[in-house]
Formats: structure tokens, C-alpha cells, sequence
DNA sequence: CTGAAAGCGCTAACAC
DNA sequence: GTGTTAGCGCTTTCAG
């Protein structure tokens, strides 16, 4: 392990010298002869010198890290890339803390313990954030989230106005019989809520069916022979696909589907599905952003509300081509 | 910021006894009065104290952190949640080190500067994995990875004996005629491979086609008239399937289909798609346990080889009944 | 049983 | 321009 004091002795000279030329600060204050720079840099190159992060770190009062608080489901993948690609820009690295049986305090603490300068909170529902002591935590610690840690305020993704795109769009495509089909996920809901209020507005028969363990409901969907079908989530319209097609149904033929999530899955079912995309990513990318706009200012930015972006693909129109990968 | 200090202040006793104390090594070397290891976390407790992990890592010289070094691709989440949690029991955390631009020496160099103790290689080809000046890092940090990071060695998951499952399958099935689709990843072509192996085995004749962005190779397998075909990944199986349905063919009535890797799509294609699984959650946790025992001891231990399981669904079977969830 | 003292690797005032 | 000095929060001998 080589260390300034090992750098400063091979090159005569003080570890304070050592410290200047190594962070840089050198050429802005011009405080020391080139010579001295290039035999420092030399030495330093020379024994393999690796600055410890960690102690800077601490020195500083700093860590440079962020936290990232999940139970990290396949699907928030590109949540995870978008938080850590944005937190590389502006210098920092990410620490994966768990989210332990819903634990939430724990993972709190634990990413004090570590000293990140802020969390995000990914993935983690209402009903296990409204447990953790935010009393305690919010003043020690930035807290980012896809939703606002503080119950009631409001979300930046709006779940009932991008299920709302898809009833406008079969609305377009002139069906007017258009069913629902839902479970009781946190966000299915929601955009349940959105399929009805739109149904409301276009003055159209809401038809409702919930997906259940007890009961399977794509049954009732197909004899209910509807135009077409709002399914709350990718997964339950890829399941009507498969039902559909045991009953030698084809979409859009017969009637009409639509998902929502624009999970990879939904380009691969045949006919590909429409669908609303969540903008993970990006999403990831701008709560990143504030976090650390909050870290070095205190201050939010203001919250914006993301609308998703529809995805039109085979299931809901005449045209089954695939989309190109 | 509550140290030590203020609490060795507040209760009357020296920093070193509150370090013992809340070390917890009081316990075992019984050299502290209850009273005062009462009054010690009592006093921890009412100022807030939150232990510094920064610091105790640096002054014990082990972090408790490992890296993973990875571009996260969607895919792959299963893969850090296996690490993730494996290194939790072991009392250690993660932390994200993205490989930007295929810069493997940049990525490792942070880690070690953020003094990882171990990092993971999730994902990255040979191609770069090449790249990497294994002489200057392997000696300062333990590597694991799915694959040796060292070419030559053997890989974890041998690709070429779980396709030939696919093949065992197809035969039992009674199917001859047995195609193979694949295109250029570096695992697929392995599946490939794989695929030639076993056929010749079984003495049938290979048909080979290989999908690439110039040529679509779907039609030629369709006109081919297989009687089962083995696709190199579950995308090219639901790409497969897809191409079917433009057709107006079933599977597997008209004939049957398998993919490889269980991705979740794998599940809600029309029928599910035969698949083999890789089980990269077992996998990781199986590498963390690797890593840090080798960190632990400096030794490796015994590399097992892993194939995958083969998961029967509607695609090759008369029996199109989906899974339930 | 408890406390004083040294040190981990690095930064940052402040003299020389 | 360069070196001295004093910490940062914590662990760990080693006396008392």
C-alpha cells in the first residue's frame, strides 16, 4: 500500500507538496515549481500510488456516494442505470442498499452508517414508506424517490393520465366497447382509475374485470366479446394474448388489446403489443439529478409530472408487422 | 454529527471506553462494568449517535464493500440481486462500478481507489474482459466473475451442454428434423455450438440459420418446414413465433419451438416457450460466496460447472395450458 | 476495569 | 514555493 508519506520521501519532498500536486490544485495556485510537479508525478507513477478514495472522503466530509434503496426487481433495471450513469456525471458512485423483509428504517440507517450524501428510494410501495421515521431521517439525509417519500404529495410519473392515452387511442381507432382488465398491484390500480375516468369523459360503459387468484377473468373477457381491451399491465395482456389464442382468436382480428409498461416482453408477443411506456430511465436520470442538485444547494427543484408515451404496435391496429428490434 | 467524542463527554468516560462498548467487544473481554456500558449506550441513544462505517472500514482496513463492474443490462438485475444478497449475509455491501465505453482499466482502477475489497465482473465479454492489465490488478484485488476473467479457463455455466438439452428433448419428443437458429452474441453462438454437438451425437443432420440484420432467416426456417426448431435465445424464439402467426401457423401443431435463457417473456408468449434456464441468481450468490472466501482465506474454491435446467412449457408439447404465475 | 497515546491516509490553515 | 502542524472519527496497544 503506497501512500503520499511513501511519495513525499522518495521524492524529498513534504506530503503537504505531495497532496497539492496529486489533487491538482497546483496549477490553479501556482504555488510549485514544474520541477517539483513532474518529480512528484513521476514517483507517484512510478510506486503504483492508488489515492484512497474513502479517506478523502471522510477528510472532506464528503463521500461522494449515493445510496439506492430497493428490493431491486428485474424490471427497475434501467432505474438503477439511469441513477448511475447520472451520479457518475456529477462524480459520484452508487451504493446498493437493500431492502430487507420491508425493512425501510434499517436500510435508512445503514445508508447513514455508510455516510452517502443522499438515497434514492426505488420500487419501495406506500405502505412500507409511510413506516420509516422520517422525522428522524429526512433532516439528516436527502431522500429522493420515483415518489415522494411524504405521503400525499404528488407522483411524478401520473399513472391515470397515461392509461387514460390508451382509451383515447382506441377511442380513435373508433371501438367503443372496451373492456378493462385490472388486478390489485399499486400502479394496475391506478391506471384502472385512469381507464375509468377517460371512459367517463368519452361518455362510454366502463367494463371491469379483475384478475384474482381464485379467479381466472380472460374467460369473461373473450365472451364478453369486446372491441377491445385495456390491460393494466404488459403481463396481463400477454396472458389474454395466450388465451386468445387457445381459443384460435387472433388480435387484433378479433378485438383489440393494449398493455401498458412497454416491458421488453411486449414486443415479443405476437402481435406485438401497444403499450405506454414508463420512462425508467429518464425518470432515474432527472430524480438523480435533483438529488444531487439538493445535496449541494438544499434547495428541490421543482417537480415536474411525466406523462408516459404511448407505443403503438400490432395489437391494436391492422398492421401486425413486428417492429424492427 | 455525534462522535465518540461527545459521547465519551457527555457520560464521563474516555473515547476508548465507548469504542469498547459500542464495538460490542465489552461482551466478550468483560472488562467494562455493566453500569458503565449501561450508562455508555444509554447516552449513544439519547444523542443519536450513528456509527461512522467510512471511518472503522479505514482505520480496520477492510471496507466491508465489494464492487461489481458491469454495464447493467436489463437482464441481469437477477444477477446483482444474487450478489446483493449473498454479500449482505457476509456483512459486506455493493457498490455499482459502471463499465463506461468498454474502459475495463478505468472501471477497476476505481475500484480500487474506492478500496473495494473483491470485485465482480457481471456480464462483460472477453472482448474487453482481454483489455484489462490483469497483471497489475489481479495481485491488488480479487476478481470473480461469471466468467474467469483469465481467457482460457473454463467457464461457470457451460452453454454448449444446456442447448444439448433442448436437443435431448427434442428427440425424446420424436422430432428429427430439428433446425437451429442463432445469430452473433457471444453466448449464442456457444448455444450454437451446443446444438451442432448434440445432434451429431444423435446422428441427425444439423440446419443451421443464422438471423442477422441484413437477412431475416425466419422465413426460410418457415418454408423449410422443420419439424422442431431450437432458437439460441428466447428472442429468437418469440421473434419465431411472431413470424408464425404472420403465417398463420401454430406451434406446436405445425412444429415445435424452444428458446433459451427463461426470460421472462419466455413465459408469455403464445404457447410459453420450452426454454432452458441459466440461474444467474444462484450463479451470483454461488460467485459472491467465492469472492469473499477468497478474500477471507486467498484461496479459490473448487470452480463448479453448472447446466442449466430445462423448462417444459407449450411450445413443444401438445399441451399448451400457460403456466400459472 | 479504565484511560492515555499513537496511528490510519489525507487535507488545509498557516508559518517559514 | 515549501514544510510544519493540527485535525477528521475511530481502533488498538499498553500502562495504570
Amino acid at each position: 500500500m503506497i501512500t503520499m508519506k511513501d511519495i513525499a520521501a522518495e521524492a524529498n519532498v513534504s506530503r503537504t507538496t505531495v497532496s497539492f500536486v496529486l489533487s491538482g490544485r497546483c496549477e490553479k495556485d501556482q504555488k510549485i515549481s514544474p520541477q517539483v510537479v513532474k518529480k512528484v508525478r513521476e514517483t507517484a507513477e512510478k510506486l503504483g500510488y492508488i489515492p484512497n478514495d474513502l479517506v478523502q472522503g471522510f477528510v472532506k466530509g464528503k463521500s461522494s456516494v449515493l445510496g439506492i434503496i430497493s428490493t431491486f426487481p428485474d424490471y427497475l433495471m434501467p432505474l438503477v442505470r439511469g441513477y448511475s450513469d447520472e451520479a457518475a456525471r456529477h462524480g459520484y458512485s452508487l451504493r446498493l442498499i437493500p431492502l430487507e423483509k420491508g425493512d425501510i428504517n434499517k436500510a435508512l440507517m445503514s445508508a447513514l452508517r455508510a455516510r452517502v450524501e443522499g438515497v434514492a428510494l426505488v420500487g419501495v410501495t406506500e405502505r412500507i414508506r409511510e413506516k420509516a421515521d422520517w422525522d428522524f431521517f429526512l433532516p439528516k439525509l436527502p431522500v429522493s424517490g420515483l415518489m415522494d417519500p411524504v405521503k400525499g404529495r404528488t407522483f411524478r410519473f401520473n399513472q391515470e393520465k397515461s392509461a387514460a392515452l390508451v382509451v383515447d387511442h382506441f377511442v380513435e381507432m373508433g371501438y367503443k366497447k372496451i373492456f378493462c382488465i385490472y388486478d390489485k398491484g399499486e400502479y394496475v390500480l391506478k391506471r384502472k382509475d385512469g381507464y375509468c375516468k377517460s371512459m367517463k369523459e368519452h361518455l362510454l360503459q366502463e367494463y371491469l374485470f379483475m384478475d384474482s387468484p381464485e379467479e381466472n377473468c380472460f374467460e369473461k373477457v373473450i365472451c364478453g366479446k369486446p372491441e377491445a381491451v385495456f390491460c393494466g399491465s404488459d403481463y396481463l395482456a400477454a396472458r389474454l394474448l395466450q388465451e386468445m389464442s387457445k381459443h384460435f382468436l387472433r388480435c387484433p382480428d378479433d378485438f383489440a388489446v393494449a398493455g401498458f409498461g412497454n416491458l421488453v416482453l411486449s414486443r415479443f408477443t405476437s402481435p406485438p403489443l401497444t403499450t405506454v411506456e414508463e420512462p425508467y430511465y429518464e425518470n432515474a436520470v432527472a430524480g438523480c439529478r435533483n438529488l444531487i442538485h439538493f445535496i449541494r444547494t438544499g434547495e428541490s427543484l421543482p417537480r415536474e409530472e411525466i406523462i408516459g408515451k404511448l407505443i403503438i404496435r400490432g395489437s391494436t391496429g391492422k398492421n401486425c408487422e413486428p417492429e424492427k428490434e
